[in-house]
DNA sequence: CAGCAGGGGGCGC
DNA sequence: CGCCCCCTGCTGT
């Protein structure tokens, strides 16, 4: 304590470690927590102040999503990579292995996690005395040389997976990182009607560093894209497709988990899904989102804004009891690949326009209820898309459409499916199995449309047995011969 | 033909 | 209410 002109400094000795740990046992309660970062299935409650506080990158984020709760999708970064990452911004340090470290670094690369990718600028009092470049002259801990780091990353990055082609890009540094937070924000401009319209917002894939989202350009030359074709997906879209059309035909997928046919990561992870648990905030994705988003007052403030026909964008400002909103906003505007995303306008496919929404609105407003949510009236909305059902299992499995989640894996081939039943569908093709009999011929089939489809040919056939029996009658009868 | 997605019914908790 | 099974219809190849 000290004092001078008779003012006194009270200083608070535990003040930093104190409030680091209020702040870890806040995140562990889940106390406060407005964003929630979503990678791997899992679900973890933060806060967005220490989001921003150690990231540049989430501040901007935030700074442009004006929504309460929204939700982040990380993708491809791992959720031990968040975990740890998570410790690290909150509590200052995190253990990892070694043979971990290049791909943590990444990640923290990619959400510009200060200290850990870019640099960790001291407040401004302190900037003007000490060096500019604070790893150059602190022994902090939390604050390895970025440079050298990217290099060590790159070269794991190249030399673990074969998928990934040589970075043409140049290394990211602080003001690589700079300009593509200057790049989202321009790019916002020209993308926030979009953005609005969207429920999620999708942050590019961690897995690409971050050239991938360093210019507007670059969204559309998918430059040194690996084997992620999730990417592919969601730069098309993000792209192309939401300007055209009223982007109902948008479509993302989502996740780099399952998103595609991945025989790679994919399989272990999408095995342990229906049960996975995270050691601190076990939350399935779907689950979460469905118990946070999905309910009973969603209806009617969808269907209040009167703008089902735009798909999605009823969806902005979504909130389920003022819980959670999935929340379009700021984030990558379109073809500017962010680090990660927050789940990002999901327009639904025609197919579920028009079997989903569409349809489902007439019933609604035509007074029908479904059978199984009549009794308690719930509609339950998709958070990524204008998709609601009235039974929430099935939004459950909707939703896996979106997460990527596909728990059922072939035995025989690197198929994987989001429902039993389809992999039932798909062993047909090992086995050969053809459940599906004529009953008017040999003919068996191994799924009941192929069959359906068949049996409208003998409907034909029939028919024109049928108008040759007809005819041949008409002859008969003029012969005299028909009895 | 294979795959996907939405929806309905049955059943157990 | 949640899970499971199944049907149905559509799409892409």
């Amino acid at each position: 304590m000290m004092a001078s002109d008779g003012m006194l400094s009270l200083s608070w000795n535990n003040h930093k470690a104190t409030f680091c740990h209020i702040l870890s046992t806040l995140r562990e309660k889940e106390r406060y927590t407005d964003v929630t970062l979503a990678c791997e299935g899992k679900f973890y409650p933060v806060h967005k102040l220490v989001l921003s506080t150690c990231s540049e990158y989430f501040e901007k984020m935030f700074e442009h999503t004006p929504c309460k709760h929204p939700v982040v999708v990380l993708k491809d970064i791992k959720c031990a990579d968040m975990e740890a990452l998570l410790s690290y911004m909150y509590d200052g340090v995190v253990s990892v292995l070694q043979q971990d470290l290049a791909r943590l670094i990444k990640a923290a690369e990619l959400l510009q996690i200060k200290g850990l990718a870019v640099p960790d600028e001291p407040p401004l009092k302190e900037l003007s005395k000490k060096n500019a470049y604070p790893w150059s002259s602190r022994d902090d801990r939390s604050s390895p040389h970025p440079k050298r780091r990217r290099r060590e990353d790159m070269m794991t990055s190249t030399s673990q997976g074969s998928s990934l082609p040589p970075p043409e890009s140049p290394p990211s540094s602080p003001q690589h990182h700079q300009e593509s937070n200057q790049s989202w924000d321009h790019s916002k401009s020209h993308s926030q009607d979009q953005r609005e319209d969207g429920v999620d917002q999708r942050v590019g894939d961690p897995v690409e560093p971050a050239v991938e989202f360093s210019s507007p350009k670059q969204e559309a030359s998918h430059n040194q894209e690996p084997v992620d074709e999730s990417l592919v997906k969601e730069e098309v879209i993000e792209g192309s497709e939401d300007n055209q059309g009223e982007g109902m035909d948008s479509r993302i997928e989502y996740g780099g988990m399952g998103g595609g046919d991945s025989n790679t990561g994919g399989e272990e992870q999408g095995s342990k899904f229906p049960h996975q648990l995270d050691t601190k905030h076990p939350q399935p994705l779907h689950e979460a989102v469905v118990e946070a988003l999905a309910g009973p007052s969603g209806m009617q403030g969808w269907l209040g804004t009167g703008e089902l026909g735009g798909g999605f964008s009823m969806l902005e400002g979504y909130s389920e009891d003022g819980n959670q909103e999935v929340h379009p906003a700021s984030t990558g505007p379109h073809g500017t690949q962010q680090s990660h995303q927050m789940v990002e306008a999901y327009s639904d496919g025609s197919r579920n326009i028009g079997r989903g929404a569409g349809s489902k609105v007439e019933l609604e407003q035509g007074g029908t209820r479904f059978t199984r949510g009549a009794a308690s009236n719930k509609v339950h909305h998709c958070p990524f898309c204008s998709h609601f059902t009235a039974r929430k299992d099935h939004l459950r499995k909707h939703i896996r459409r979106h997460t990527g989640e596909k728990p059922y894996s072939c035995a025989h081939c690197s198929y994987r499916s989001a429902t039993k039943y389809c992999l039932t569908e798909h062993m047909r093709v090992h086995t050969g199995e053809k459940p599906f009999a004529c009953p008017l011929c040999p003919y068996r089939a191994s799924h009941s449309s192929t069959l359906k489809y068949h049996l409208s040919k003998h409907e034909n056939d029939n028919m024109a047995v049928s108008r040759n029996y007809e005819l041949v009658r008409t002859k008969l009868q003029e012969a005299n011969v028909w009895t």
